[in-house]
DNA sequence: TTCCTGAAGTTGTATAATGCAACTAATTTG
DNA sequence: CAAATTAGTTGCATTATACAACTTCAGGAA
């Protein structure tokens, strides 16, 4: 039963998982970091929340995402906004100068997730997308 | 022109890059990281090799694979033999030990895997797989 | 042969991303 | 009201990586 199938996707993730870890400070390119991007875009996308409801979504340390979130109202991306039903609570909420860098990032990025597939047929595009999403999907359940 | 479909791969690929680099020290269940494994299997594979050539088909800076080989040595998977030929070369040489311990991280990442896509169609394992591989290409051309 | 250039490898230092544990402050519950 | 719980932060550790400086050796040029 697809014994080999599956040596394949194990192998080719342990692969593409180190080339995505490889380091290469994005100098200069853009003040984002691939880190930070999922997070923006989680507040883009559902609004604003606080640290406790993004850690969950994003599957991070709640340590982490503070630390991430700080960063991101630094370079003034979000804004803190204490929650005014609780007190321990904070909402962050995307500025426009946010979105105006989130979107930037985001054709960077497909720019070069472009040339990557540029040879691909639209057929094969679409299944990568939909299986990658899948697999996403897989790992997030458990 | 396959705009959307872009879009998708590239979201998901921020999304899976950043399960991938969860840290989640994989105590106790194996000796071997995900750092060392593919070097560790290059050389179960290829044979001998020294840092330079490791490096060069890794993808990875000579001193990242220096420091490596040098951990996979002390856990005794490797030999560090120096080469006749070239007072400054070495080649390494994968142990009985290393590849007992190969075997065993393959074989946990294998169940890991086979739980992530048990509900798949072979179909849909073979084209991910094979997706996987050419992205993979890709990524290593340019 | 000697000298210079370059190559193989190592080590020091920095950076990025993360988790765990201890802490603070505020809220909820009994 | 006191105790337990929760939101968030901060200190510390770990993993994985790159770049730069260094050491040792090799191989060709003068």
């Amino acid at each position: 039963m697809k014994e080999d199938l599956l040596e394949t996707i194990e192998l080719e993730m342990a692969i593409l998982g180190r080339r995505l870890t490889s380091v290469t400070p994005n100098k200069a390119q853009t003040n984002l970091d691939r880190a930070t991007y999922l997070l923006l875009l989680k507040l883009f996308v559902q609004g604003s929340l606080g640290v406790k409801v993004l850690a969950t979504e994003l599957q991070l340390d709640m340590s982490t995402v503070s630390r991430q979130a700080a960063t991101l109202e630094h370079k003034g991306y979000v804004n803190k906004i204490p929650d005014p039903l609780d007190g321990r609570a904070y909402f962050y909420q995307i500025t426009e100068l946010g979105k105006t860098e989130l979107l930037t990032y985001k054709q960077m990025r497909m720019e070069k997730f472009r040339g990557l597939v540029k040879e691909w047929s639209d057929e094969e595009c679409e299944a990568f997308g939909r299986l990658l999403k899948k697999f996403n999907q897989a790992l997030h359940q458990k």
